[in-house]
DNA sequence: ATTTCAATCCCCCGTTTACGGGGTGATCGC
DNA sequence: GCGATCACCCCGTAAACGGGGGATTGAAAT
């Protein structure tokens, strides 16, 4: 069984260069080509496998039309970004809307054959530019997460009452836990408190998310 | 000025491959290659604009080398591995550690020697296989963030509460803001520790962070 | 059309807990 | 010695908690 590609793509040269590539591809029968979001949307009902789609359309973005496809659910196409938008924040945007792939069209050798069946198949072919903007974001976020407090240095005691604090225990019950008075245990949320600027448990808790002293 | 590149790789006939494509490409240029850890350890003070990298190394992981190369700062060589193994947490473990560029051996068709200039010059040549895994990632962490509630649905009133709550305010303080009696307050109260199934202020702040109703 | 339900609002009760202040002492590192 | 941490204690007020009661609205289900 052949895969269904449908190309949007306003420019005719670079629609007509993509569809021959799709052509030349055993496994890919090209069902349609269009250039404008409108255009693409009459045929989101259509069995469609893969979209190899340009972001730069005249009658909007492509990434608005990738979130429609996703917000449809069900058959779940495969899809194919080829633009000529290399910035991040398109990159991103079209990602996480739900693209399986990005190429720039910069590319002389592509084998848009290639790398369509290479979607199809659970691939997502990244240019490797583009692929850099995806690697530096996932690490960008892992730092992000990891960057730890900042104002406000608890002692290793207070951060234990707190992990049982943040589970719901009281005062009492991490009295039990921590095998000490719970008087005590006032004394070191009364610390806790001070340190954090509050004064009660649940501003206490969002500060401390919002330190990292809690992860999510 | 032609890039230096160090291949670690423990299987000759893989290396030598590897090594035949990198000479291929003018702009690169082998000065060494290595099949363990320790070898490419002794390596790590020279200059070296690249490394191919195995991982399944007969002394360790070459994940370890990565970290140690990206730990030692300054002049940040580039990283491309070149693995058999194409699972999930390898590839996201090199990916995160500080890899540039990720591709499975079992390409035929791969070309080294522009794969690795593509690694030079910032980009991130990924297999398309690989690319999906990172585009997978990169959407569940989205995902996870942004999924709201998920077991119970708060109401209007009770989100509103809750983000004042997560202020610090007391049940009658919120009862000012939002102009109803401290009794309703504390029936919204209930209501919300019911949901989510806590029975305290701190627990309730924790669940909302998790569950994403409220925001880092 | 009736019922059922969730959401919103209001009230009272009693018990438990938290909060904020006070004071004491031991230990450790600078 | 001094400051910080950790530990313990007591007190009183204030707040939170958990249970009960009831009312209204509007939407959804029967």
């Amino acid at each position: 069984m052949k895969g269904n590609v449908v190309i949007v793509e306003d420019d005719p040269l670079v629609a007509a260069h993509v569809g021959r590539g799709v052509e030349a591809h055993d496994g890919l029968s090209l069902v349609a080509t269009t250039g404008t979001l409108a255009g693409a949307r009459e045929l989101l009902d259509r069995k469609v496998d893969l979209f190899i789609l340009d972001l730069g359309l005249p009658d909007g973005s492509g990434i608005e039309l990738i979130e429609e496809i996703r917000a449809r659910g069900g058959l779940e196409p495969k899809i194919l970004v080829l633009s000529v938008l290399g910035d991040q924040d398109t990159v991103l945007a079209a990602v996480l809307a739900g693209a399986d792939g990005y190429l720039l069209k910069d590319i002389d050798s592509l084998d848009i054959g290639q790398q369509a069946a290479d979607a199809l198949t659970g691939g997502a072919p990244l240019s490797p530019s583009i692929a850099a903007y995806v690697l530096r974001h996932l690490r960008r976020q892992r730092d992000d997460a990891k960057s730890d407090d900042a104002d406000p240095p608890l002692s290793p005691r207070e951060i234990e009452l707190l992990q049982l604090l943040a589970r719901g225990y009281s005062n009492r019950q991490a009295a039990v836990a921590l095998e000490i008075s719970p008087h005590t245990i006032g004394d070191h949320v009364k610390s806790i408190y001070r340190k954090l600027r509050v004064s009660n448990r649940g501003e206490a808790m969002v500060r401390a998310f919002r330190s990292g002293l809690l992860r999510l």
